[in-house]
DNA sequence: GCTCCTTAGATAGTTTTACTCTCCAATATT
DNA sequence: AATATTGGAGAGTAAAACTATCTAAGGAGC
């Protein structure tokens, strides 16, 4: 197909594919002449996929690029999600270091966890960071409840790895972070939802 | 204090301060002349949150604007939340309206759970939105997966809602809005830490 | 072959967000 | 009285994500 094509089946604009294109998030059509080009059926994928990385995970497209990038290159699930979680630091802007204690804290957790995470691993980082930060709102989580997220996101994630990993490795690298960046709001706002309705339980 | 010691204490620069006091942000001092004010240690307070919801949790300055005055303006956590959640929306950009069929399945979620909700509820919106973007990927989520995150975080929210509401309301309407936004990344970490390392045990 | 239309590729312009800078007159401080 | 700081207002800036324009080269239809 061609570009214009290519603009309709995706929904988005000829300069906004352009664009696309010129940053490095979409790979090249096959060029047939100097001044054309054809593009296939993964260009719509990759496309729909941008989309959704920017539109409902609300990474940045700079974020987007560097994790396609790790799809690209990736030869196993593992492989691509801890691409992607390299890439993504955190949602915000944080990039101080954290604290040594909130540091500690993290390490602890994944003693009792069981877990083991390779060094200066940025999700580390980013909880060791959100914590300082909860600590200077005086608003401090105790263990407690850091051992709670773990018991409940444990058989989320066996579930949510397991479930994937029945196709063969090349397309279910990007499944990999369809699951774990797409399905983060279906998370989120499941746990809004239910807040919501415990807070309504022990109002009246 | 002054203005020079709140950006000393709050680690911001005067004009940022300033920035956030005519965006209504941040509430006006005590004015002590035409050309001098006080704050207090609830700018300080107030500053901080400010930053967390940005850089935590990755909100936007308009948003939190509106999440601040739905904090002024809660008689209650379930206000404060409700209203926060109202501003929210989702994280990224997605403005269209969801599927019906992804409503129904919103719904019929709902139901199973024995949750309610208001008509038009945001999270709602979000959670069948998000819907539609799996599907359109070529990745959609089954209810059996729904039901999932909805077990896991049903123990989550119920200690979240209860370890709140133990001191006074006024206080807690503030506490409310930071154990609902600036934890988030705490939970989204502990699962990707979580994926990892279900992933890496099945690997080997 | 000739005309018209679309396209690749490059450059420049726009919009939004979140600051950051500059002024000015009025105070405080010394 | 001299100097420094502040509140308030307006303009300027930087980054992100497009959007528009231009040019020359094809290709499609006649």
């Amino acid at each position: 197909m061609w570009m214009a094509e290519l603009a309709t089946r995706s929904g988005l604009s000829v300069p906004t594919i352009k664009y696309y294109l010129r940053e490095g998030l979409l790979p090249s059509g096959t060029a047939t002449g100097a001044t054309r080009a054809t593009y296939d059926e993964e260009h719509v994928r990759r496309l729909r996929l941008i989309r959704a990385l920017t539109d409902v995970a609300g990474l940045r497209l700079e974020t987007v690029r560097q994790v396609l990038e790790g799809i690209d290159g990736a030869g196993s699930w593992h492989d691509a999600v801890g691409s992607a979680h390299t890439r993504l630091g955190s949602p915000g802007t944080q990039t101080a270091p954290p604290s040594a204690a909130s540091v500690a804290r993290v390490d602890a957790l994944l003693e009792r966890q069981g877990w083991e995470l390779g060094e200066d691993h940025p999700q580390a980082a980013v909880l060791a960071r959100t914590l300082d930060a909860l600590d200077e709102l005086e608003h401090p989580v105790g263990d407690e409840l850091l051992d709670l997220y773990a018991a409940a996101m444990r058989p989320v994630a066996e579930h949510e790895v397991s479930s994937i990993r029945v196709g063969e490795v090349e397309a279910s690298v990007e499944a990999a972070v369809i699951g774990t960046l797409v399905q983060e709001p279906l998370l989120l706002a499941i746990r809004r939802i239910a807040q919501e309705n415990v807070s309504r339980t022990l109002e009246s």
